[in-house]
DNA sequence: TTGTATGCGTTATCAG
DNA sequence: CTGATAACGCATACAA
């Protein structure tokens, strides 16, 4: 490996001098520096990071924790992050927790030991209390787990309003909500909210369904549905808190060769791009998944450089009618 | 920041016997033992891990490059990748090169700068001399680079084959082979060579569409399927070499209530875990991604250990028939 | 304009 | 069994 020390050397210099033309620090002679960087060159000498970082206290690295990069959402957050800490010269450690809260807080703990400069939280399964003793900046997606940690969320009670309000326009008389598990404190509950809220003021029948499955879960979802068919055969709108569920839902009712959105028409949230081909198009909630990315990488590096940051944002959501309601 | 002299202050004794309880290296008595552990507990004390990799010359930080992570197969593959680094006390620093080969490169010497013990290259768009003077280990996926760089892929010559033979059995008289850009010198041209392989020993009718669109090119993929459906009326079996373009043609299928399988049979690669929320389930060729990525996370750290390897690495492949064929 | 000395947090070597 | 000390590669304060 080739260091500083080699460089000083053959450019018959000290290493003072070379880290001073590394970083563009007080006054060089254009001979030397002309010297110095021809040698960089020729040595294709690159500076030690990790020693920059310890000496700086800095290591412009950034962990992402994710419960699943595999999962399509997910999986865009993870690419929006990335895209964007890179245009700002962050790096990302990626940290699939797998939903499994061990392994969550074995990997809080190493982002600290490995001194990133401060954590993605693109969801969770741990308690509030582990990330306190942290002291390291974070903020968090779609989750409140402090004071005065700041979290990027997007009008989760606007979306369940949207929905469902779309379906009772459309005529809808018996709506059932698919929801995923309402005992973890996740803003997305709101949209479960709003929709007994709309559904109440409306006088509308409704059914609840919950559905804490993992998205790959066909054999879980399956049972789910033949269950909902077999128990409510009435029912002719459906609000999905997800995309999956939506999608889920449709190709248990395609396989029953029920008409959608004729007979029962459907809307979900969050789009997968990927989505795009296969049929049906779903009409759902759009958030503005790029935004909201662009904003937690801007809120971790305020926080880092000791800016003032706002603790709540959130954005707004917009329904997005296509083929299935 | 607490470090390891704050604990060895504290417990009276010095930063080098702290620093043997903490690598359990030497004799140290039980009493001091047992009094440093309780002083390390009290500050949650955490090793300086940037430190330690500067001394040790090792940093268990693997570089992960693919070119989008929000890619279905590409984040499967992330997912499995991260998983078994993990296990295995490496961590992942993803680089997303967007199939950006200025990014690419960047992202090249960013890894060497940062000192990552290896590279898993999960695919890529530059040239092969790039790589060689990096001096780092690296492993590529599906992808030839190097005389001594080893790689991981599946049969693609066998995948081809299977396809067009399952469409022939199926008595396809007409075949349409669906595929990427052929320029680049990837090992999954195989599936089309091999598809030319079997259509001429059975002399059955074909056409190629090249398809060098984005996975999410919804517009693309209309387009080139409006043209096909125009000029190809006759075709009644199509192979893709991708299960994003077998599930566009299927839906731009759908959409002209083309029957499949009744009219034309389909046969995709690769599936993704999430088209099982969709219909149809589309018949195509499985490569054993999960193992592919243990070997892909074995091969870097034997690199790294100095230990021999093997570089040519081929799984098997099989066909699983659904609904399209 | 350039060099010397010191420290970032850790581990290893060598004494004691 | 424990402690000075040097070193990892780099950057800064202070001299010259």
């Amino acid at each position: 490996m080739t260091t500083i020390k080699d460089v000083a050397e053959r450019a018959g210099v000290t290493v003072t001098t070379v880290s001073r033309v590394l970083n563009n620090r007080g006054k060089i002679s254009s001979k030397t520096r002309e010297k110095v960087n021809q040698v960089m060159k020729e040595l294709d000498y690159h500076p030690n990071e990790m020693a920059r970082s310890l000496f700086r206290k800095k290591s412009n690295i950034i962990g992402l924790i994710l419960p699943m990069v595999s999962h399509p959402f997910l999986g865009e957050m993870a690419y929006f992050i990335e895209y964007y800490a890179y245009m700002r010269g962050y790096k990302i450690l990626l940290c699939n927790s797998q939903m499994d809260r061990d392994k969550e807080n074995e990997y809080l703990v190493l982002l600290k030991k490995n001194k990133v400069d401060g954590i993605i939280m693109g969801s969770h399964t741990t308690e509030v209390d582990e990330y306190i003793g942290l002291e390291l900046p974070i903020v968090t997606f779609d989750r409140v787990i402090g004071e005065n940690i700041p979290f990027v969320t997007s009008d989760n009670f606007e979306g369940g309003r949207l929905a469902t309000e779309h379906l009772i326009e459309c005529g809808c008389k018996k709506i059932a909500h698919i929801t995923g598990n309402l005992s973890r404190d996740l803003l997305a509950n709101k949209r479960t909210e709003a929709f007994f809220d709309v559904v109440r003021k409306h006088s509308i029948e409704h059914v609840l369904i919950q559905a804490d499955l993992n998205i790959f879960d066909l054999d879980g979802y399956t049972k789910l549905f033949n269950d909902f068919f077999a128990d409510h055969s009435d029912v002719d709108g459906v609000f999905a808190t997800s995309y999956a569920k939506a999608a889920y839902f449709i190709k248990a009712g395609l396989e029953r060769k029920i008409k959608i959105p004729e007979r029962i028409k459907v809307v979900g949230y969050d789009d997968y791009r990927i989505s795009s081909m296969f049929l049906p198009h779903i009409t759902s909630i759009r958030q503005p998944v790029e935004q909201m990315c662009e904003l937690l990488v801007d809120l971790i590096i305020s926080q880092i450089n000791k800016e003032p940051i706002q603790r709540e944002n959130c954005f707004p959501v917009n329904l997005v009618k296509r083929q299935t309601t």
